[in-house]
DNA sequence: GTGGTCTAGACCACT
DNA sequence: GTGGTCTAGACCACG
């Protein structure tokens, strides 16, 4: 596990911790079984309220990434490499389409997107 | 001036604003010189508060998009075509930097963006 | 808006509120575009924390019952009628597979659990 | 004694130890005087902890469904089959009217709860 | 004024 | 020990 937690984003506490561990669970760096800190370990470690990293562990649960057991723990969950692909792609085109119609907006082709995207990336 | 505001949108109004009318702009749909609409006549129109439309017009005079002449309103400056390319792109890799930066957190390449970005353009 | 929250209960607070609202809103009582009370005045009024309503109201929401405005409040979402039923029919029956395990796990048949279900109704 | 225990699931493991083993005893699959597995060994094979074993069969005494006797183990009650019946009953329609309050507070007839039940059972 | 987020404690049920 | 829930305050962004 390991969080970066940044207290000037304009993203929110428990939206930065949910989208670090969902990307190191997707990326295959967390395997099936392995158990996240308990929420009370990981707020006194990461310096923030057990509420927020309760908050970041549900949204992981809804997304079907890791599975509660109460008294023992929060384990990531066993997907299949096909489901592991398929949530990747659902969780990323999901923020993809809010980008994508940015750039529509400002009347931007497909290809010029390419072209930006490859001078920065 | 064509402006869609959606209440339910998760963006703050003020912000989806200034995004559609610096569209038009860079666009070149709003030649230099164009008046805006008077913030009052454009809050009665969009059915938004004046704090929100004055919000979004700061914004657009903070970019160097507007100009504001005080007692007569607010115009759109005037942007030789070499300037309009060069804030166009600005803006859009500013929200492009962070936007490539999520997709990096889950281990995309460059080709694999391509791919997901293609499906959804 | 009348709500009857009781600590006694095994449920959680913020579920019997979102049951209850829930509820009301399938049953037609509260109308599409009926404002929700402010979180702050509901929980001054039910005794309850900020947070405990909050995400009584993030789960109608989730539910698809009811949408946030940021700055303005909550509203009953605009359903058709169809489309009630079927949110009614999906919320009843996800409970009610739970019950019928359990009934199901004394042996008893359907024509057995109507029998007993009609004493008590 | 055949029982299947579930991590992910909601309910506690000690109540579904309780409602499956009662479950058994009321549709007469054990025997009166039938001796329940030593705490011990049901906790090993469940691969449960021994307080949870010990919390179920507490309260399958506590229902007059088994009783204790210290030093030799724990044993099904000798009950006639109209005790039964009527323990069984007594049990589930505790459960059902908590049911039947859910369904009601959806505005439910008890021909509406038939017809979904019926689809699911 | 509204909702969105967060804190630093607390008590409870379950294992 | 674990997670589940809750409180009573607080600050911020939005309108």
């Amino acid at each position: 596990m390991n969080i970066a937690i940044s207290n000037t984003s304009d993203k929110p506490i428990y939206q930065q911790l949910y989208e670090q561990i969902s990307a190191q669970i997707l990326k295959g760096e967390l395997a099936s079984g392995y158990p996240l800190p308990p929420i009370r370990q990981a707020a006194t470690e990461l310096r923030v309220s057990i509420i927020t990293v309760k908050k970041a562990w549900e949204e992981l649960e809804r997304l079907g990434l890791i599975y509660t057991v109460t008294g023992k723990g929060c384990f990531v969950n066993d997907l299949s490499p096909s489901e592991m692909l398929q949530k990747r792609k659902e969780i990323i085109q999901k923020q993809m389409v809010m980008d994508a119609s940015y750039y529509k907006s400002f009347g931007l082709t497909l290809e010029e997107v390419f072209e930006l995207l490859k001078e920065i990336y």
